[in-house]
DNA sequence: CTGAAAGCGCTTACAG
DNA sequence: CTGAAAGCGCTTACAG
């Protein structure tokens, strides 16, 4: 090149590492000539760490994963990482044959937005020895760490709104009963039920599917006697049920109360003003990347599960609260 | 290992090497058994191919882009190559720091999303031998590949199904005079404005962006004289624009038609129903594809510009043309 | 078909 | 502070 040996060089781009001011100038000098830049795969060999977080999302028509995908992305590239993407359908034999490809790749750590994990795939990471966090999806037992919002607490809020609302036929289409989010989600609306001694209208699984969700609400405004206020497991599926109501004739809120989970950006929107609990996702972004660098970065290795809590968005689906205008 | 050569080893991974079938069971058996796979980063380095894509994508709220990447990811891990993805700024510095991030990786392909590139930028990808492709944004003497609708085509199309309904007092919300897309479109209302003789009501820059297109959507309504039609550059800034005129107090299509362009999901509920043109996403994402990788396996290597043509959705939000029911 | 050898571009003890 | 040497895990001519 110019001047010094190959160490030289390596010295000079790697931060922490001595070398005098005059061979720091030369080395920069003929790197600029030149275009070098380090070669990041090779350091990666070298060094055990790509730098590379592999993310397994499994939807993206939901609008709070884009989001959450925009403020991962710009938060690790702040950080020196940067996000390889796999688009993984929901079954359990997808994921493995992405995990194995995300593992061929040397990923330092994997986030996994709203999948799951089996326990075998989950050993199979440990003994890898690459951390995993769980984006946005509980999994208790499998030994993985995980952050959501707080689901049980964020259900039993949106119920309650509805309850102080004077509703008291209120249903509840549920996000898929196969996620944790969904269950706990539900698990809040049960409770705050139970608690102002009122028996749900209806339980009904959206799988948190806009054509299941749509054909929910339809079915329950059909019925003799329809509920007053519905509970929905988040506001991609809201959306459709207001929609599917409109369409029906009702008018929301006076007929119906909404109340949806996420507060993506599209509820804030006029057409729908959706009422919903917000889900907080810097901070949740914030809890993942922490969780995830202080695992690779080794100064901790035991698991966290990271619960945060979100207000409820008052908005017009939803009556207000008596005694207030 | 388990009974051969390194060199062995690497055939039997390696499609199109001669390996004899005994080799090819012991070396799998060994393979399963430790749990081997061959290091993708290894690889990389000694074949010069890392089977990495970079994408560059600024916004990820236009609904239109999730979708695309979805597709884009999907169909590239099917060819076996994956993505590296990049959120940028649409600063031309953002973009210059972004793509050497993305050569340091060693990337064989950048597709860049609705951003543009310098020229001094796209040289050094050239010079780099990194083929790039431009998603949904041309830039006309870049050197660059580049995939997009036919914006020009499909603002006529839009334009002239608002004059076929009877309209005359059409003003263009337009997509960002920066941008290729944007100033399509807009040529294309105006070619169909001045083929029917008709004078633009107005024509204002909306920057793809959901407030500047509503502050404008605002002024157009409130003017002693308003529109009875907009085409608006995209639907992103078109829904928008419908939540201010309906809050105004304005029907939609009563008072005033709407057209947007893109016909994201969104654009398809019943709360916007929005009459739009189609950008045909999987052709885009396949043309998009096949145009890089023909690059990047060096089949060919001159760059292509490709236009693919989609149709005006007739929805709700516009009259139709006039003796249509 | 198969193994030994060289080399991809780096980093990191190890001497000096 | 600096250079020579070894090695990360692979693939690919080159002989056999």
């Amino acid at each position: 090149m110019a001047g010094v040996s190959q160490s030289a060089v390596s010295r000079v781009f790697t931060k922490g590492a001595s070398a005098s001011a005059a061979t720091v100038q030369k080395v920069k000098k003929a790197a600029d000539k030149l275009g070098y830049r380090p070669n990041v795969l090779a350091r990666a060999m070298i060094t055990g760490k790509s730098h590379i977080i592999g993310l397994v999302v499994a939807y993206l028509d939901n609008q709070f994963y884009p989001e959450a995908l925009e403020r991962l992305s710009n938060a690790l590239q702040a950080k020196g990482y940067h996000i390889l993407i796999f688009t993984a359908p929901n079954s359990s034999d997808g994921i493995e044959s992405v995990v194995r490809d995300l593992m061929d790749y040397q990923v330092d750590g994997i986030i996994a937005a709203s999948v799951s994990m089996s326990s075998s795939l989950a050993a199979l990471c440990a003994k890898a020895g690459i951390p995993v966090v769980l984006f946005n999806r509980g999994q208790p037992g499998s030994g993985l760490s995980a952050v959501t919002s707080a689901n049980v607490k964020g259900g039993y809020r949106a119920t309650q709104a509805l309850i102080d609302a004077g509703h008291s036929r209120i249903a509840h289409i549920a996000g898929w009963n196969g996620s944790l989010t969904g269950t706990d989600r539900q698990q809040g609306f049960e409770d705050a039920m139970a608690n102002a001694q009122l028996t749900p209208f209806a339980i009904v699984d959206g799988m948190y599917n806009r054509d299941i969700a749509a054909a929910a609400a339809r079915q329950l405004m059909s019925g003799a006697t329809s509920p007053d206020a519905i509970f929905v497991g988040n506001d991609h599926m809201a959306f459709a049920v207001m929609d599917t109501i409109r369409t029906m004739g009702y008018a929301i809120p006076k007929d119906v109360s909404i109340i949806g989970y996420d507060d993506v950006p599209l509820a804030a929107w006029a057409a729908y003003d959706l009422t919903t609990v917000r889900q907080p996702v810097n901070r949740m972004v914030e809890a993942t990347i922490t969780t995830l660098l202080s695992q690779i970065e080794g100064t901790d290795t035991y698991l966290q599960t990271i619960e945060i809590d979100g207000p409820l968005i008052q908005r017009g689906s939803s009556r207000l609260p008596k005694g207030q205008l």
